[in-house]
RNA sequence: GGUUCAGUAGCUCAGUCGGAUAGAGCAACGGCCUUCUAAGCCGUGGGUCGGGGGUUCGAAUCCCUCCUGGAUCACCA
């Protein structure tokens, strides 16, 4: 029962009418689309309709909106405006809002759990970065970003699994490798030449010194090969462990970890290339085995497998994009960082010719995001170990700040995150605006139980002794979440619900700072009691789909 | 050079399907605490939507072109 919905109806009513009795030319309708005008006087929703039909009505707009305005039905209506070059403007009885927000009640919890037509089956695989080392402040976009929109999604109704790929195969885990191998020698004491492609991070030599006090010598007095192997393994397994609590303090977690290894265990990447050749899409030149990317519109072909036999990195990743579509997903969402947006083409190319659509892949790429310190650019490089860690960046700012700056913007704007400013300022971060809203709204909660004021059950609350401007604004915002989230869903744009969420607080503090709720008359306190348990309830809930905490007092 | 993202208030950014007078936060300035948390509210000032053309009833939004900045153009991962 949304009002927007009943309106529309009623509008596409009015024009077949007019039709039928001959006001204007019959031919095809398009769709209703409402809007809140940006003035009030303009009144509490518009329509382009007349001017969007005039061209397949061929008829001009004011008498089209003329004779739709003549037509119309609808109880919600108190009066209706032909302005500008055919806009209607509605105005609509105050009951439509009181109506709306006991709806709203009604649903209780379950406001902002929508039910989707969208019955695809969805991967969003995010992060995914080499465990080779700490995550860092990029990594961290991706996490929150990653993690906000597969609650947002679920949120939206839709069927979200979210999957981690571990790069636990090729040439960097036996860095990986290699360089713990180094930091283990020089532990013992040995002078060893740091490998070419080492990691330089603390976090080896800290890995170095666990394993000497662990197992001592004991590998000392194995071969090279065999030593490597086993700091392979120790490795990988503790840098995946350290991955996965990382995450996990950054409020992101996963319903699947996919390891590359099983992928070449399993041949897998050997059938996927078998599969590609029988269907005509790979040849051989220069002792190396090539995909026909250019076929599926990619800038030139790539190869898959080296003149040395090792497939490269983008045969596994075929064979485990095909993997994601033999489990069953109809469509596949990689969110990348930018540094990876030539990947796009090819990656696409090869869902196609494995025989899925490329349509099926879907790659959000999210812009990088530039650390200041004091003023300064922080490089981040892994190599010299330089960089600011995920972990870092949460003991100065803290997961929820850090979470709300990463998903406030949209993925397409690069990230200018100043580390002086969220710190010395966090007082001023937007975040504690919406969380200040939450904990106030708890704290009136808790005033009327000291108080012994009983609050009445919502549904029983007389709505319309909400007169108040700031109280009317806030039940319209309260009614545009579903839409809200829908659109974002849609969009995969995160950043929406953060100014949303941003916006109802904002709305909510000035109504605060002007209607009371201890003290005022009964019909009125249970009314705005009810209206403001719903305002905390979808602050909660929007903050939820960001993984930030909303906190009872503060 | 190719691909791609961005360019909107002093700063950082929103702007949904092309709609009516361009939006917010921060910063600046002026007010509001004896009443539910002043981490708040109310008010004021601030714009060549990078430039130029085009499409149309209407363009920050679509098309073309140019300028500026970032990312990226491997038999690396």
């Amino acid at each position: 029962m949304d009002i927007k919905q009943i309106l529309a109806a009623a509008i596409k009513a009015a024009a077949q009418k007019a039709i039928d009795e001959g006001a204007v030319k019959g031919g095809e309708l398009p769709e209703v689309l409402l809007e809140v005008p940006p003035q009030k006087e303009f009144g509490d929703f518009a329509t382009n309709f007349a001017m969007q039909s005039a061209r397949s009505l061929k008829c001009n707009p004011r008498m089209i909106a003329q004779a739709i305005v003549n037509n119309l039905d609808c109880a919600y209506v108190e009066k209706m405006e032909i302005a500008g070059p055919g806009f209607i403007n509605f105005y609509l009885k105050q009951d439509w809002m009181y109506d709306m927000l006991a709806g709203i009640i009604a649903e209780g919890e379950n406001y902002g759990n929508l039910v989707s037509d969208c019955k695809e089956k969805i991967q969003l695989e995010y992060v995914s970065a080499n465990p080779t080392g700490p995550l860092h402040v990029g990594h961290g976009r991706g996490a929150a970003v990653g993690s906000a929109l597969a609650n947002l999604m679920k949120a939206a109704g839709m069927n979200v699994s979210r999957e981690y790929y571990i790069n636990d195969a090729g040439n960097q885990i036996n860095n990986l490798a290699a360089s713990v191998n180094a930091r283990y020698l020089e532990q013992l004491g040995q002078t060893v030449e740091f490998p070419e492609n080492g990691y330089h991070g603390h976090d080896i030599i800290e890995t170095a010194e666990r394993i000497v006090r662990i197992y001592g010598d004991k590998f000392l007095n194995m071969s090279e090969e065999e030593r490597l192997q086993e700091f392979r393994t120790i490795a990988l397994k503790e840098k995946l462990a350290a991955l996965k609590e990382d995450l996990e303090a950054f409020n992101v977690t996963y319903d699947e970890w996919f390891s590359e290894q099983t992928l070449h265990d399993a041949k897998a990447i050997k059938n996927a290339c078998d599969l590609l050749s029988e269907r005509g899409y790979l040849y051989e030149e220069g002792g190396a085995l090539w995909l026909k990317a250019t076929e599926y519109g990619d800038d030139k072909d790539r190869v898959v497998i080296r003149d040395n036999g090792i497939p490269t990195y983008f045969a596994a990743d075929i064979a485990y994009h095909r993997d994601k579509y033999a489990r069953g997903f109809d469509r596949v969402i990689n969110l990348w960082g930018a540094d990876h947006h030539g990947y796009i083409a090819r990656m696409k190319a090869a869902v196609g010719a494995l025989g899925y659509h490329p349509d099926q892949l879907e790659v959000l790429i999210l812009q990088m995001v530039s650390l200041y310190r004091n003023g300064e650019l922080v490089k981040m490089s892994k190599r010299t170990g330089q960089s600011v860690t995920l972990n870092e960046l949460i003991e100065e700012v803290g997961t929820d700040a850090a979470r709300f700056f990463f998903v406030m913007r949209s993925i397409d704007s690069q990230l200018d995150f100043d580390l002086t400013l969220a710190t010395e300022k966090s007082n001023e971060n937007p975040v504690y605006y919406i969380q200040y809203a939450h904990a106030r709204i708890c704290s009136i909660m808790r005033q009327l139980e000291e108080a012994g004021i009983v609050v009445l059950p919502a549904a029983e609350a007389k709505l319309n002794t909400l007169t108040e401007a700031s109280e009317l604004e806030l039940i319209k915002k309260l009614g545009e979440y579903p839409e809200m989230l829908a659109g974002a869903a849609k969009e995969r744009a995160v950043h929406r619900v953060a100014h949303y969420v941003h916006d109802l607080a904002g709305l909510f503090h000035s109504f605060y700072n002007q209607c009371r709720i201890l003290g005022v008359d009964s019909d009125l306190q249970q009314a705005r009691i009810a209206l403001v348990k719903t305002v905390g309830h979808v602050i909660r809930h929007a903050l939820g789909i960001l993984g930030v905490s909303a906190p009872e007092r503060m």
